[in-house]
DNA sequence: AGTGGATGTCGGGATTTACAGACATCCAGG
DNA sequence: CCTGGATGTCTGTAAATCCCGACATCCACT
């Protein structure tokens, strides 16, 4: 039975940091190394490493505040379909 | 009762668009003008209008695609502190 | 109809960013 | 002990971004 097998973790966002902590989890759990993620998305792998690593940069930083300012919470999760 | 007065939405994410009006809407319940926000956050109000109306930056599309490809749903919704 | 506040949008330019490619490190498996 | 793959990190450079300021529009209210 498929079903109820929970192993599926959901994130709270809240910083670049967390986000990247959050891709590199769903990364491994989806048996992906760094080169074949990035090459799927369409970015350069060092660049996946950085975001992975919590690269902060401004514009991550500037939709966080915004959010934090509304008192907004950003989840990830894993799409069950 | 303060509780249970439920006209807390959920929004899910996927796009620069969909974030875009998602803030839209927090910022409107929140009852605050770009202006007010903008500042708040540490933006430039015109840059806000644009995220809200679903500025395609490259840097957000990027990030996108990575959750797409792992299959990684986002969510936004109030934080019921 | 007129006013004022809020928002969408534009161009120019300084700043920031992502790519490219390379190198060092680390670890697992022979 | 070696090797190969994976990852973190660096530098330089081209490209994208955001700020700034301004203008036009649209409503709500009077």
């Amino acid at each position: 039975m498929t079903t109820s097998s929970d192993d599926s973790k959901s994130f709270r966002v809240y910083t670049p940091a967390s986000l990247g902590a959050a891709i590199k989890h769903y990364r491994k759990q989806a048996g992906l190394t760094q080169a074949e993620l990035a090459e799927r998305a369409g970015i350069h792998r060092s660049y996946l490493s950085e975001l992975e690593t919590g690269a902060d940069t401004e514009q991550l930083r500037r939709i966080f505040r915004v959010l934090r300012q509304l008192g907004v919470r950003m989840t990830l999760q894993e799409a069950d379909w």
